[in-house]
DNA sequence: GTTCGTTTTAAACGGTCGTTAAACTTTGCC
DNA sequence: GGCAAAGTTTAACGACCGTTTAAAACGAAC
């Protein structure tokens, strides 16, 4: 039986888990070592082998313990919209809205994990890894085909090409504004904050949903 | 003096610089070993230390190659549609064109070196290497200005967060397309092929200007 | 053909990596 | 207490890494 955690402190596993992430923040996956990892988890270098089984273990267990939840949310505030509007087609700010802010909230956690986790989001885009981008691409595949069927409903009139282009340039987008938050604040002087996260949530909205319905006139 | 080219096979240094392009994009950067590099490139490790210093010049050197001329075409081609029209303000269209045009038709190369190409531009976005990132901080600088002069000359109703704020958007899009070309034909089923340059240059035109156009009315 | 600077090679250095096997400590249970 | 299971530590293995040194091969000039 694992041990109960002292308190104050958080478990072995969660220790490592949070480590590894910080870890691959900053040095990418490749790069991030276990024995960094388990100095700053202040636990020892087997204890990872111990319960993840390996260094692609661990990896997969920080995939999973950020992005289960967050496909879960994408997928429950889509489905309460929908739920809302009893058939009827969506706006398409509201899908923009279910596809951009559980990612945008998950970015605004507590200071201290929050660049982790954002950087985190970045490095995936990129990962070379086949073992790494598999624990993923079934559940991006799920929530990418959600999305694409709310728009279809609400722009019938849009060819599927049109629609997946667009669908991969907010991914990208988002993705891209996740992956260096302080890189951006940085470059624009300021003028950019990922942490207001309402902000952003309506840039977004507002920049992107004007392309999405000007393909309900014409097909596009 | 160097050697010169045996007619139809590359110099050394060219091999050695396509060899950790394509490892670069195979692995990242950190993961890219120069044992790896030396072999496919046929050339001896220490040629590596004689012509480019270390790994880390060697990184630099692969990324000025492609992102010096980058940086040039994108300027000329604003600077051409400036020239054209005079002191009037361009449409977003033309600057959305010189944006995103370059990275295009670079990632449209010739198919051996194709891939390597564009997902080198992906894992730029994502390097935590300072001395890499340095390399090309100061010239992304320069053209993102360049290009945000344009646009508050084009909308000078827009607030300047929300012209940098697209601005990243634009970026974004395109790096997140560019990063893995292949992982986006295939999850798209083929609809989305990014070797055709012409169509995915239209696709994120009519997606993007609406939604610039939309700040030249109001304040935003 | 010898000489000199340039280019290429072979071999090794120290270090870090992921991983493993076995010994050790703790814990829950009779 | 004694025992088995769970958890933790120690110590080491082999592999690969970036880097350096010094010697060999080469090309042009005289």
């Amino acid at each position: 039986m694992p041990k109960m955690p002292k308190s104050s402190e958080p478990d072995r596993q969660t220790r490592i888990l949070d480590a590894a992430e910080s870890a691959i923040a900053e040095s990418g996956f490749a790069g991030a070592s276990l024995r960094d990892i388990v100095q700053e988890a202040q636990v020892n270098l087997a204890t990872v082998y111990y319960y993840f089984g390996s260094k692609v273990g661990l990896m997969e267990a920080v995939l999973k313990r950020r992005f289960g939840p967050l496909r879960q949310e994408h997928l429950a505030m889509l489905g309460k919209f929908e739920a809302a509007a009893r058939g009827r087609p969506l706006p398409v700010e509201q899908i923009l809205e279910a596809m951009l802010l559980p990612p945008l909230r998950l970015a605004a956690k507590a200071p201290a994990k929050r660049q982790a986790v954002t950087r985190l989001i970045g490095r995936i885009v990129t990962e070379p890894n086949p073992q790494i981008q598999k624990v993923l691409t079934g559940q991006r595949a799920e929530v990418r085909a959600a999305f694409l069927r709310a728009l279809q409903h609400s722009l019938p009139k849009a060819s599927l090409p049109a629609l997946l282009w667009r669908v991969e340039f907010v991914w990208g987008a988002l993705a891209f504004a996740l992956c260096n938050p302080g890189k951006i604040e940085i470059e624009t002087h300021g003028a950019c904050d990922l942490t207001k996260t309402d902000e952003v949530l309506a840039e977004m909205i507002h920049f992107f949903s004007p392309g999405f319905r000007a393909l309900a006139r014409n097909a596009g």
